[in-house]
DNA sequence: TTATCATATCAGTAACTAATGATATAATGA
DNA sequence: TCATTATATCATTAGTTACTGATATGATAA
């Protein structure tokens, strides 16, 4: 399907699983998983930098993905709805079952440098 | 959860993600949902060049998200599975309802070269 | 007001990766 | 064998993007 601004639907599914792709982006989703936090609960939990996380939260409050609730100085961020969990979770299943070849997958869908193992690959399981 | 290499499941998942989060590899798995396909089919159906095609799906392959049956001279690529195509359902599922904002959003997930529409972005739901 | 706290914004940089074009491999048919 | 077809591989390049550090905004309290 193509929309009036050029772009098709597909376009925009991999711009929506894009939100999902990144390390940071989805330790923060996980984080919410557990219910609504303030960016500083977020840092604390997650050791990521400020900037770094409210970088994040903005893009995926501009997509849709996570919703706010200002209470002063405080931020509440949470996930705007449980379709976004409920993809997380599918997400999950694929990879302990259908998608084990993620594990050694060095190829584009390579490891980021801040999760780069100074070990090896190794199989753990079989 | 830390895995022995280092990598989290979270980290796995980023890159799970991935591997859904391409255009070009997402324009082929919505290919392979109508059935199994030769890359040539994939080639006339989606326009992407041949190169390219055999590039992402040996990505795909590696990560368990294709599976591929050779027959003579011919490659036959499916989904190796239907929560694949579970995940692009939901996935378009958010997008119609939840995620409305990828639309718009042209903040780090932004619109790639070969999508990038010369007129501007105008919306078209309210 | 002034200081402090919580969060947001932004430019610059380093790193990542998709696409191309050339080439390699491998199977089939003449 | 030689030509053709189908697919795979690989280096290069151009474009994308995550992170940092500095700074801005805006709310609360002293």
């Amino acid at each position: 399907m193509l929309l009036e601004n050029g772009l098709t639907s597909t376009a925009l599914k991999a711009k929506l699983f894009r939100g999902f792709s990144d390390n940071s982006r989805l330790i923060i989703l996980e984080a919410l998983q557990t219910g609504p936090l303030t960016v500083g609960d977020i840092v604390k939990t997650t050791g990521l930098s400020q900037s770094n996380i409210s970088n994040h939260l903005s893009c995926l409050r501009d997509c849709g993905l996570v919703s706010v609730e200002q209470q002063g100085r405080f931020s509440y961020y949470r996930l705007s709805d449980e379709r976004v969990a409920a993809l997380l979770n599918l997400a999950g299943d694929l990879l302990a079952e259908v998608a084990k070849g993620v594990y050694e997958c060095t190829r584009y869908i390579g490891p980021t440098k801040s999760n780069s193992p100074e070990i090896p690959l190794k199989i753990i399981a079989d």
